[in-house]
RNA sequence: GGUCUGGUAGUUCAGUUGGUUAGAAUACAUGCCUGUCACGCAUGGGGUCGCGGGUUCGAGUCCCGUCCAGACCGCCA
């Protein structure tokens, strides 16, 4: 069994050679006296050519028995085209194919292997084998082949060292869930799956490894989305002795060298904006900065004027649609629909219309004159021909819902250029945020941030206003990393700890290695971990990372291929543990 | 846990106000076809209308429940 060149690299140069090839039937055009069948393997496609007169007898007939996806291997020589195809590489020959072995036999496949595929999400996933044949998904996977090798040699030639750490850890109650394994050697207790490898890189540092990769499968057992699998890969790095401003400027680097590697683009510097600025301009933490729409605060103008909707709520914040002045009463009425929906839940929408003479037309011209108008369109860097939509709230919540409408609408109105990428940094994060239900706080990032150093007084008498040394990458609207300066203190440590509600006791159960660890010499050291999945996937031009995973899984958690999870047999649940022996009748 | 959308031929879908034998395209099979490359032409087979219940003379269509899929909210330190 061999071939001596594959389906995508013969042409003309090739003429009157004898050669094999394997590969499956991607398609059969039968005329009677003459059949073309498409070869195809990884690397292309090569047209065979079956001939009543040319090809011989038992080869011609045994050629009428082959059908779609057949794995076939055939001799043949290559000839010229009659009349070419010029769309594909190897659109000017074809083999006149004087051996053909059928090597395996395929049933019809559920769906065709094309690039527009009939087949439907869930089959596919089914399927997932004859998926992977399409040159879509392969063509997604080698670019993750690229991506993931780029990463590697990029983070190798700055010194970073490839670590593996272990998959079989611990169960922590901090973030979210973790998937949870049964040991049978030790009676009744768990491994926990990690969601990430937080822990154990920073005892890497302590290990004196100074810089550490590892591109890796991290675990939440958490609801999926378009975005999110409960099994993911992270490019996880740690430093020692570096400050925000290092890892910043060496990931920012690491991205912009991927963009060029991969499609050529050289991106723009990442601006680096805090937190609170994020929600203030954009009403989100991972804005997408590739259009303008940044919102304005209307607040100090638009109270008091006798609007009891503005005059109530907490924050008043509008932004300027580019042209929405001739949205119809309709659309604009779409708008307010949208943004009512229970997945948004604003109560609703004002609007002003920026005509092009100069005036102004609102949904709230009782209360407002034209001089208010003008200073909202001022506000909002709202222009003649545009529309302004107006929000009002508490704070939290207009900002979210302000900003979903952002993206819809610039989603709606093509901003969101899929071969277009601006990235940047979101800095200044709070170390705290305070959880009603728990009543109590928990860490914004994880509880290994370090908060900034100039406030660290503040620790004990307004934990609140603490800002950590934390940072998030963000890329068209998308996270796709974060990361922290760490703290390498056993006291602070202690102190976060017991900021986060754990007692003394608690935390040195949990993260007792951690802190004894700090006691020897830990460097000052922090990190950052990238989400493989979605870098790929931006790469790719899309935001779904299903089609970027070989083996996804589907909204409920579930592997459709091989119907995972399932149940185990009793005897596994006893061997575990997980289900006492029934009581035999005496 | 919640909201929305969908489930009809192998597949992707259409199916009007509840009314005759549930259609199209594609895939598949057979035949024809002297250069195809989305080949063409003809013929044919193929349906538990997701499942269960209800309303009705009559349900793919209306109602209730349920399962499955997708997107989103909650959740994701």
């Amino acid at each position: 069994m061999h071939r001596s060149h594959n389906c995508g690299e013969l042409s003309e140069s090739n003429l009157n050679q004898e050669v094999t090839l394997a590969g499956w039937v991607q398609k059969i055009r039968n005329k009677g006296f003459i059949a073309w069948v498409d070869l195809r393997d990884r690397y292309g496609i090569t047209q065979l050519v079956f001939d009543e007169t040319r090809t011989p007898k038992a080869v011609f007939k045994k050629s009428t028995g082959i059908g779609r996806e057949d794995v076939i291997q055939v001799k043949g020589l290559v000839i010229e085209r009659e009349s070419k195809n010029l769309n594909i590489p190897s659109g000017g020959i074809e083999i006149l194919v004087s051996e053909l072995s059928i090597l395996n036999h395929s049933e019809t496949p559920p769906f065709t292997i094309e690039n527009e595929t009939d087949g439907g999400d869930e089959l596919r996933m089914k399927y997932r084998y004859l998926d992977l044949r399409r040159n879509k998904v392969k063509e997604n996977l080698i670019l993750r082949h690229r991506v993931s090798m780029i990463v590697r040699n990029f983070l190798s030639q700055a010194d970073f060292i490839d670590i593996e750490t272990p998959y079989l850890i611990k169960s922590t109650p901090e973030g979210a869930r973790d998937f949870i394994v049964p040991s049978r050697m030790n009676n009744g207790q768990f491994y926990a799956l990690p969601q990430s490898p937080q822990t154990f890189k920073q005892l890497l540092m302590v290990g004196g490894f100074d810089k550490y990769f590892q591109i890796v499968k991290c675990f939440r057992d958490e609801d999926l989305r378009a975005d999110r699998q409960p099994e993911f890969t992270q490019i996880d790095c740690e430093m020692s002795f570096v400050e925000q401003k290092d890892v910043l400027s060496l990931f920012e680097e690491l991205i912009q060298h991927l963009f060029q590697e991969i499609k050529g683009i050289k991106l723009n510097e990442f601006p680096r904006i805090s937190y609170a600025k994020a929600m203030e301009k954009y009403g989100s933490d991972k804005p997408d900065i590739r259009f303008g729409m940044t919102f304005g605060k209307l607040n100090e103008i638009a109270k008091g004027k006798g609007f009891n909707v503005f005059d109530s709520q907490e924050l008043i914040i509008g932004i300027a649609v580019p042209g929405g002045a001739n949205y119809t009463r309709k659309e604009i009425d779409n708008w307010i629909d949208w943004v009512k929906r229970p997945q948004v839940g604003a109560k609703g929408l004002i609007w002003v219309r920026c005509n092009e003479d100069g005036s102004y037309k609102s949904s709230v011209d009782n209360f407002f004159n034209q001089q208010d108008l003008a200073e909202w369109s001022k506000k909002t860097n709202a222009h003649a021909g545009d529309l302004i939509f107006v929000m009002a709230g508490d704070s939290q919540n207009a900002q979210t819902q302000l900003s979903a409408l952002r993206i819809e609408i610039a989603e709606q109105m093509g901003l969101r250029k899929s071969n277009e990428y601006a990235g940047l940094w979101v800095t200044d994060f709070p170390l705290l945020a305070w959880d009603e239900d728990s009543k109590r706080y928990h860490a914004m990032h994880h509880p290994f941030t370090a908060p900034k150093n100039e406030h660290l007084d503040w620790l004990t008498s307004t934990p609140e206003k603490v800002l950590a040394n934390a940072y998030d990458l963000v890329l068209n609207g998308n996270e796709i990393g974060g990361g922290s300066i760490r703290i390498h203190d056993t006291q602070l440590q202690e102190q976060m700890f017991s900021l986060l509600g754990f007692t003394k006791k608690q935390a040195k159960d949990q993260f007792g290695f951690l802190m004894n660890a700090f006691q020897y010499g830990a460097p000052p050291h922090g990190g950052i971990a990238l989400g493989l999945d979605r870098l790929v996937a931006l790469l790719g031009g899309s935001e779904t990372i299903k089609d970027f995973i070989a083996f996804p899984k589907n909204n409920n958690g579930r592997d459709v291929m091989i119907d995972a999870p399932s149940k185990v047999s009793d005897d596994n649940l006893e061997e575990l543990y997980l289900k006492s022996l029934p009581k035999k009748s005496s």
